[in-house]
DNA sequence: ATAGGGTTAG
C-alpha cells in the first residue's frame, strides 16, 4: 500500500499566525485502505524522522487517546501535528480530528477532514451530520443522511434532533414513527422536540403514555416548564420523578430564583447533595433579577469556581440599576471574558449615554456578534446619531452578520426611529428567512417599523401574519392607524381585538381616542371614555384627557374643552396645553390660544415649537407687534430654533434638507421643478401663505419666507427620484410648516402622486389634493 | 482503553 501526499495541505489560519513557517507545511497524509494502513517502505529520511512510531494497534489507540485530549484541551494545532504525524491511522483517527475540530467550534476544518477522509465509516458521518446542524445547517446535514450508504439509530438520533431544533415539529414526529429502530435516545429526542418547541401538553401526553423514563427525560420535561415558567408543574415532575441527578436540582433551583421565591431556592440550594458552577450561578442571577445586588455579591463572592456566565450574570445586575462604575470593576477583574460580557458593557455604556466608550469597546473587542452589532447601532440611534447607527449598518451587513430574534428586533426599531425604510425592508426579507416572521416579538417590531416608516398597509400585512397577537401586537397597529389618519379602520380593529378577548389597556386606549378624534366621531370618544374606566379598569392619564381635548376642540366644543380641563385630576402639561392651542387656531379664538400659548411657554420654555405655532397665530390675524414681540421673548429666553430639516430615502440612501437647502448636488434641478410647481399650484388656486403676510415682515424673516421649507424640498427631490406610482415618504422632524401642508395637498394633485409625510407629530397622507389629517395637526 | 445521537444556568 502506498502513501500519496495530498495536493493541498488543511490550512489552518491559527497554526499559521503561531507557529514558525517551517511547521505551517505539516501535510496530512492520505492513506488508501480502510482501517489500518500498514508503514511506508520508502521515504526520505527527513520524513521519516518527522514521523511518529506508529506500529502496532495499541499504539494507534495510544495515539488517538493524545489526540482526544489534545482536542479536549482546545489544542487542536497540537492534534494536528501529531495526526500528521502518525504512520498508520485508523478511522477512528480521522472521526477523532473531525469530532475535536466539532467542539472547538472549527467547523471548516473539521468539514475538511471529513472530505480528505479515505474511507469514511458510520461514525464519520454521523459526527458531521451533528456538526453541520450545530452549524444552523440543516439542510446539508439532511443531505449528508440521505446520501450516507447506510443509516444506524444514531443517525435517525441527529437528524431527528436537527428538525427540532429548526423549529420542524411535526418533520421529528415523521422521522421519529419512520426510524427503524428506536432506543432512549431517541424517544428523549421526541419528547426534546415538544419541549424545545413549547409543545408541553403533547410532552406531557408522551411521558404519560410511556413508563420507565431516563432521567435526562425527566429533566427535559422539567426544563420545558422552567422555561414556560409553569413552576408549579415543574416542581410535581421533581417530586415524583424516581432519580435525581446535578441537572435535576439546578433546575428546579432556578425555578425558583426566576420566580422570585428566593428563600425557597436557598433551601434547596442547601438540600441539594451537589452543588456545581450550575448551582451557584442560578442564585446569583436569581437574586440579580430580583433586584438584590447585595445578596447576589454575597453569593458571588463565596462561589468556589466561577465561570463567564456568573461574572456576566452579576456584571449585568450592576448594569440593570446602572451602577456603572461597579460594572466596569468587575468587567475589568475578570479573568475569562466572552462576547457576552463585552456586549453587556457595551450596551451599559450605550444605554447611559456614553456611546464614545460603547464603541470604543466595540472596537477592541476581540469577536462581534449580532448581539455586539445591535448593542452598538441601538446606542448610536438612541442617542440621536442616526447617521452613524446608518454607517453601522452598513458595515455590519459587509461583515455578513447572522442574526437573531433578538438583534432584529434591536435593529428594527432603530430603522423605524429614523425612518429607513429600505434598510427594514431588507432587514425583513432577513427576517422571513430565518424563519421568524410569525413569532409576535419579531413580529411586533416588524409592524412598528413599518408605522413609523410611513407604510400602513404594509403594517397591516404584517399584523395579519402575526400568529399569536398579543396585547402589544393590537395596540401598536391601533395606534399605528389613529396617528396615519385612519380612525376608522382603528376603530374597527379595536371592536376585532375586543371580539378576540384581548383587555385594552392604557396605551390602546390612547390610539382608540385619538383615532375618534380624527374621523370627528365625539360621542363615541366620549362613550369610549366615559366608560373604560369601568369597563376595563383603567383610569384616565394625561394623553387621554389630551385626546378628549382635541375631540372636543375639533368639533369647535372649545368651553366643553376647557371645562374638562378644569376638572381634570391633575395640571395640564404642556401637550394638553397643545391640544387647546391648536383647536383655537383651527376656530380662530386668539385669545384662546395665546392663553394656552403663555401657559406652555410657563412649563416649557424651550419648546421652540411653540414659538411658530403662536406666532403664526399671531400673524394669520394679523397682529405684527406681537409677532415682533414673541421673536424678542425668544431672544431674550435664550430659545434656539431647532432647524428644521427633512430627508427622504432614495435608493438605500437618506437625503437630508433644510431651509433654503442648495448643498445637494441636484440643487438646480430641484428648484427649477419647484418653480415650475409654483406655477401649476397657481394656476389650480393656491395662495401662498407666506407672500400673503410679507408686508409687515422684517427683512430677516421675510428672506426666511420666501425660502423653500426643507419639506418642500424633499418632496420635490423624490418626485424627480422616486419612480411613478410608489408612494413618496418624506420624515420631518418638527410639525410641518402650513403654508408646505397646503402646498403639498396641490402638489399630490397636479403630479398625481401618493406623498406621505411623518412629522414630529403624526403622519399625512397627501393624494388628490388632501390629507388624512383633515388639515388639522 | 480512543470517535457519533438526548437534559440544566446568562
Amino acid at each position: 500500500m502506498r502513501f500519496r501526499q495530498l495536493q493541498s495541505a488543511i490550512s489552518c489560519p491559527f497554526r499559521a499566525r503561531k507557529l514558525s513557517s517551517s511547521s505551517i507545511n505539516v501535510q496530512i497524509k492520505q492513506c488508501n485502505n480502510r482501517n489500518l494502513s500498514k508503514p511506508v517502505r520508502k521515504k526520505s529520511i527527513k520524513k521519516q524522522k518527522a514521523e511518529h512510531r506508529v506500529n502496532s494497534n495499541s499504539d494507534i489507540v495510544k495515539c488517538n487517546i493524545a489526540i482526544t485530549k489534545y482536542m479536549r484541551n482546545g489544542q487542536f494545532d497540537a492534534a494536528l501535528q501529531l495526526f500528521n504525524s502518525m504512520a498508520r491511522k485508523t478511522s477512528v483517527t480521522w472521526n477523532t480530528m473531525i469530532s475535536g475540530y466539532l467542539s472547538n467550534d472549527q467547523f471548516e476544518l473539521a468539514k475538511k477532514v471529513f472530505d480528505k477522509m479515505p474511507q469514511r465509516d458510520l461514525v464519520s458521518w454521523n459526527v458531521m451530520i451533528s456538526g453541520y446542524i450545530k452549524n444552523k445547517n440543516l439542510g446539508a446535514a439532511k443531505m449528508l443522511f440521505d446520501q450516507m450508504p447506510e443509516r444506524d439509530v444514531v443517525s435517525w438520533n441527529a437528524i431527528l434532533s436537527g428538525y427540532a431544533q429548526n423549529g420542524y415539529v411535526d418533520e421529528a414526529r415523521r422521522i421519529f414513527y419512520e426510524m427503524p429502530v428506536r432506543n432512549e435516545i431517541s424517544w428523549n429526542g421526541i419528547l426534546a422536540a415538544y419541549v424545545q418547541n413549547g409543545r408541553l401538553e403533547e410532552a406531557n401526553r408522551l411521558f404519560e403514555s410511556k413508563g420507565s423514563w431516563p432521567v435526562v427525560s425527566w429533566n427535559c420535561l422539567m426544563g420545558g416548564y422552567l422555561k414556560k415558567r409553569r413552576y408549579v408543574e415543574a416542581r410535581r415532575v421533581f417530586d415524583t420523578m424516581p432519580v435525581r441527578d446535578k441537572v435535576s436540582w439546578n433546575t428546579m433551583i432556578s425555578c425558583y430564583a426566576q420566580n422570585g421565591e428566593m428563600q425557597a431556592a436557598r433551601k434547596l440550594f442547601d438540600e441539594s447533595p451537589v452543588r456545581d458552577v450550575f448551582t451557584w450561578t442560578a442564585m446569583v442571577s436569581g437574586y440579580v433579577q430580583n433586584g438584590m445586588l447585595d445578596e447576589a455579591r454575597r453569593v458571588f463572592d463565596k462561589m468556589p469556581e466561577k465561570n463567564a456566565v456568573s461574572w456576566n450574570a452579576m456584571i449585568a445586575g450592576y448594569v440593570q440599576c446602572k451602577r456603572v462604575d461597579l460594572a466596569r470593576e468587575l468587567f475589568e477583574a475578570m479573568p475569562c471574558r466572552n462576547i457576552s460580557s463585552w456586549n453587556t458593557m457595551i450596551t451599559c455604556y450605550a444605554q447611559n449615554g456614553d456611546v464614545s466608550r460603547a464603541r470604543s469597546l466595540f472596537d477592541r473587542m476581540p469577536h462581534r456578534d449580532c448581539i455586539s452589532w445591535a448593542a452598538i447601532i441601538g446606542g448610536y440611534a438612541q442617542n440621536g446619531d442616526s447617521e452613524e447607527a446608518l454607517c453601522m449598518f452598513v458595515e455590519m451587513k459587509r461583515d455578513g452578520e447572522r442574526m437573531n430574534r433578538s438583534s432584529f428586533t434591536c435593529v428594527l426599531s432603530t430603522c423605524a426611529d429614523i425612518a429607513s425604510l429600505e434598510l427594514g425592508k431588507q432587514i425583513h426579507g432577513r427576517v422571513v428567512k430565518a424563519r421568524f416572521e410569525s413569532g409576535c416579538y419579531v413580529g411586533n417590531a416588524l409592524l412598528a417599523m413599518y408605522c413609523k416608516c410611513g407604510c400602513i398597509e404594509e403594517a397591516y400585512d404584517v399584523f395579519k401574519e402575526i400568529e399569536e397577537k398579543d396585547l402589544i401586537s393590537w395596540n401598536t397597529m391601533i395606534n399605528g392607524y389613529a396617528r396615519h389618519g385612519f380612525g376608522f379602520e382603528a376603530l374597527q380593529l379595536f371592536e376585532a381585538m375586543e371580539r378576540a378577548g384581548i383587555r385594552p389597556d392604557d396605551v390602546t386606549m390612547v390610539g382608540v381616542l385619538s383615532a375618534c378624534s380624527h374621523t370627528g366621531l365625539i360621542d363615541t370618544g366620549t362613550a369610549y371614555f366615559d366608560s373604560m374606566t369601568q369597563d376595563y379598569g383603567i383610569i384616565a392619564n394625561s394623553k387621554h384627557y389630551t385626546c378628549m381635548i382635541d375631540l372636543l376642540g375639533r368639533a369647535g366644543r372649545l368651553d366643553d374643552a376647557q371645562k374638562l380641563m378644569k376638572d381634570m385630576p391633575f395640571e395640564a402639561d404642556a401637550a394638553t396645553w397643545g391640544a387647546l392651542l391648536g383647536a383655537s387656531r383651527m376656530h380662530g379664538n386668539a385669545a384662546l390660544g395665546e392663553k394656552a400659548a403663555e401657559m406652555i411657554f410657563a412649563l416649557e420654555p424651550w419648546n421652540a415649537g411653540m414659538y411658530v405655532l403662536l406666532s403664526n397665530l399671531y400673524a394669520s390675524s394679523g397682529r405684527w407687534p406681537d409677532v415682533g414681540k414673541m421673536r424678542l421673548k425668544m431672544r431674550d429666553t435664550g430659545v434656539k430654533k431647532v432647524p428644521g430639516y427633512s430627508w427622504v430615502e432614495v435608493q438605500n440612501k437618506i437625503h437630508t434638507f433644510s431651509v433654503g437647502d442648495s448643498t445637494h448636488p441636484e440643487s438646480h434641478r430641484i428648484y427649477a421643478f419647484l418653480e415650475e410647481l409654483d406655477l401649476r399650484m397657481k394656476h389650480e388656486g393656491y395662495v401662498s401663505s407666506t407672500k400673503l403676510v410679507l408686508h409687515d415682515v422684517e427683512e430677516e424673516e421675510k428672506e426666511h419666507m420666501l425660502r423653500y421649507h426643507s419639506e418642500k424640498l424633499a418632496v420635490a427631490f423624490a418626485i424627480l427620484n422616486i419612480p411613478t406610482g410608489r408612494p413618496i415618504r418624506v420624515i420631518k422632524n418638527l410639525r410641518v410648516c402650513e403654508d408646505c401642508h397646503t402646498a403639498i395637498k396641490y402638489i399630490s394633485k397636479i403630479v398625481g402622486r401618493l406623498i406621505i409625510v411623518r412629522d414630529s407629530n403624526r403622519f399625512h397622507h397627501f393624494g388628490g389634493g388632501v390629507c388624512t389629517c383633515g388639515d388639522y395637526w
